[in-house]
DNA sequence: CCCAATTAATCC
DNA sequence: GATTAATTGGGT
């Protein structure tokens, strides 16, 4: 009786597999256990996901073996993986993969093995076909002779070759093919300073109280904690931990990627210690697969991470906190294309715990869920000790223009701020979301512009560098010295990137110490560190940056902030550009004056009278919520609906386009009437590394009613494996 | 007609 | 995801 295990194996099926459980294995295999299993000619490892007394099925193989002592997953995180993979249309084996660090499943098999290809040493190669190579073998080979060594999956994707052209090229001796592991790197910890709790301002006490009085009762499970830049977020989130702790549960905090600075994860480990374990991304594997053994051991109760860490195994959780909770980091870009806050939400209901949302510019969903009473809201308007709130001017860059004959990357406004700033020896931080010196290439007499070869985008060029690329693709291409259409040598530089700024701030301030942070300034793993670290010190007086110095970043030495072309986020072709731009004029503001001296922030614009900017202005959170709902409502978009997003990408356009329109013609007769469809139509970045991509977009009321008829069209298809299909569930960027 | 490369099917 | 079998397609 129950002795057949129903397993999902490690790999992309959607399948579940029938084993027979051997009586000796029946006591320590359960739910969520890992097993090897016999599969087709060879061996692998997968779940448990359920147990049956027979089987549709004759001929059962058995498990061989479990992995692990004990289930790696619980029976809840099971739920939450079907969960998962049911709403996001994924498979049960990529939710699986979200929740298990790659570090842990490799578990039991201890190294993960795979096949490394090298070249084979001269001479031994005894070619049957005489030396001939056909493109794709040469290429692989030379690849290869420059790598030394691959594993065969990344040599065949490298190549853009299937693994069948690497074996033709074993089978003639030109290459060896073995069996290999990875090594992992040991765990480094850091020193940390040990914190009390501070005194809470009485806007604090009485968020405190509510998130409590949630983690008790569970009324209400969910709250949305809407606190202004500055008003202590932080230490609600610790205090709230500290009852957990008290009450004998655990915790989870989430911070998106970029505000996991050493700072967060010092004040956390400040507080509670050798209790915190630590998530990210930019762990090794074995920092990973220690942090997330010593959850799973209960030597650690708290988990703080970037998203993956909702998925750390606290047992007996006691709250979820996730901060910044409208950051668009917090969803997934690979299948499953999950949105952490959402998920945590659902971990929440399944385990029993409370969930604490907090944002100084809560998304329009979760604010929109506070006003239909399914999550409970808390407001922080004040600043703790009595800080101001800084003041934002808005800048006239079409005006500016008009006056002094010609844009200006600073204007005059600007430039007087931030030597005044100089002269008191505060510090300045701009803000530009586009790195690179100018972002097109253009011929004024014949009007080529330098583009991708393989992407819809125009390149970029990168001053320091001497280098166009592509921000998609990341080619890279030198200049042309003269127009490659007409072989004109004049070329226009237009755009303004941070590289420009930074130009510029150092042509107007020669003496000032300016430091510019971007993708291209932090590609060493350290330089990140460094640079805040200086900037901290105060041995840079101007730091110009893009994303990464938007948000979470607590230097009291900042008085002023500047943004220098606020119409970037506005100009986005995305129904949430608005939204956008407010959240990020709110953030960036929050930068400014968290010192003792008050801030100012000079947003720069083409357009001064646009409501979000206005709204942003005067941090008119409210404002801005109740004119964007009504934009929202009435175009059917979220919160009023959620979208499905579905992307075709292929390399033949015509295959995309003709499996697009077969796809929109089957969803038009399966959809019901409450669906609104919209496509076939080239998604906003029509090509990428020279694939073609369509899309087509569901909106509706319940997204069951978008992915079940989608699943079942995709089914009935049968699209070509050339062609890919990517199902983005409440999308964020639809390019 | 051959070889290479893509595509389709299978895995309890 | 990996392996094998079937099919296509571009050459001589």
């Amino acid at each position: 009786m129950m002795n057949i295990a129903k397993v999902v194996v490690g790999i992309a099926l959607d399948r579940e597999f029938d084993y027979i459980v051997p009586g000796p294995l029946q006591a320590c295999i359960r739910l969520g256990s890992c097993v090897r299993v016999p599969f087709g000619p060879r061996e692998t490892q997968g779940y448990v996901v359920g147990f049956s007394d027979r089987s549709e099925r004759s001929g059962l193989k058995s498990i061989l073996a479990p992995v692990g002592d004990r289930p790696l997953l619980s029976e809840n995180m099971l739920r939450l993986a079907r969960w998962i993979a049911d709403y996001y249309a994924a498979t049960i084996e990529q939710a699986i993969r979200s929740l298990l660090p790659c570090a842990v499943r490799r578990h039991g098999a201890r190294f993960r093995e795979q096949v490394s290809v090298a070249p084979a040493p001269p001479g031994a190669g005894n070619p049957p076909g005489n030396g001939k190579l056909t493109p794709k073998q040469a290429k692989v080979l030379d690849l290869l002779r420059a790598r030394g060594e691959a594993f065969l999956n990344d040599l065949a994707r490298e190549a853009g070759c299937t693994p069948a052209v690497i074996g033709a090229l074993a089978k003639r001796g030109l290459v060896t093919m073995a069996r290999k592991g990875r090594a992992r790197d040991p765990f480094a910890s850091r020193a940390y300073l040990p914190t009390q709790p501070l005194a809470l301002t009485p806007e604090q006490a009485a968020a405190l109280d509510i998130a409590r009085r949630a983690m008790d009762t569970l009324q209400p499970p969910v709250m949305l904690l809407h606190g202004v830049t500055g008003s202590g977020k932080t230490e609600v989130y610790l205090q709230a931990i500290r009852h957990a702790l008290d009450k004998g549960k655990g915790a989870i905090v989430l911070v998106p990627e970029i505000a996991l600075t050493p700072q967060t994860v010092e004040r956390f480990r400040g507080r509670f210690g050798d209790t915190v374990a630590v998530l990210h991304s930019h762990l090794s594997d074995g920092e990973r697969h220690d942090e997330w053994y010593r959850i799973f051991e209960g030597r650690a109760r708290i988990a703080i991470g970037a998203r993956s860490a909702l998925f750390a195994p606290v047992e007996s959780l006691g709250l979820i906190v996730v901060d910044e909770e409208h950051e668009p980091s917090y969803k997934q870009a690979e299948a499953p294309r999950y949105n952490a806050r959402d998920v945590a939400v659902m971990r929440g209901r399944i385990e029993g715990c409370a969930v604490l949302l907090g944002s100084a510019s809560p998304a329009l969903e979760s604010f929109q869920n506070t006003m239909n009473g399914k999550y409970g809201l808390v407001s922080m308007n004040a600043r703790v000790d009595n800080r101001k709130m800084p003041v934002m001017r808005i800048v006239d860059q079409g005006a500016e223009a008009a006056k002094t004959g010609k844009p200006s990357v600073l204007s005059q406004d600007l430039v007087a701020a931030m030597r005044e700033r100089l002269e008191n020896s505060e510090q300045t931080i701009l803000f530009l979301n586009r790195r690179g010196f100018a972002t097109s290439l253009t011929c004024p007499k014949c009007g080529f512009v330098a583009g991708c070869g393989q992407c819809s985008i125009s390149l970029t060029y990168h001053k320091q560098a001497d280098e166009l690329r592509c921000h998609i693709c990341g080619a890279v291409a030198r200049p042309p010295a003269a127009c490659p259409k007409c072989s004109d040598p004049a070329f226009k530089y237009s755009g303004v990137g941070t590289e420009r700024v930074e130009r510029v701030v150092r042509s107007v301030f020669p003496k000032a110490r300016v430091q510019r942070m971007d993708l291209d300034t932090t590609r060493r793993k350290e330089a990140y560190e460094q640079i805040l670290g200086d900037f901290r010190a105060r041995r840079i007086d101007i730091l110009i940056g893009t994303q990464m110095i938007a948000k979470g970043l607590d230097f009291p030495g900042v008085t002023l902030v500047g943004v220098i072309h606020a119409d970037l986020s506005l100009n986005q072709p995305d129904f949430r550009a608005s939204e956008r731009t407010f959240q990020l004029l709110v953030q960036v503001a929050g930068r400014a004056g968290r010192g003792d001296v008050p801030g100012e922030v000079i947003v720069q614009t083409f357009s001064p009278t646009n409501a979000a900017i206005q709204m942003a202005r005067r941090l008119d959170f409210r404002g801005f919520i109740d004119q964007e709902v009504e934009f929202r409502r009435e175009l059917f978009y979220p919160p009023f609906s959620h979208i499905v997003c579905v992307t075709l990408e292929g390399r033949l356009p015509e295959a995309v386009a003709e499996a697009a329109s077969g796809l929109a013609g089957r969803l038009k007769s399966a959809l019901g009437p409450e669906v609104v469809l919209s496509g076939p139509m080239p998604a906003p970045l029509s090509r990428v590394k020279g694939k073609s991509r369509q899309q087509v977009l569901m909106r509706a009321k319940a997204t069951s009613a978008m992915t079940a008829p989608l699943k079942a069209a995709l089914g009935e298809l049968k699209i070509p494996r050339a062609i890919s299909v990517i199902v983005d569930v409440d999308a964020i960027s639809m390019m």
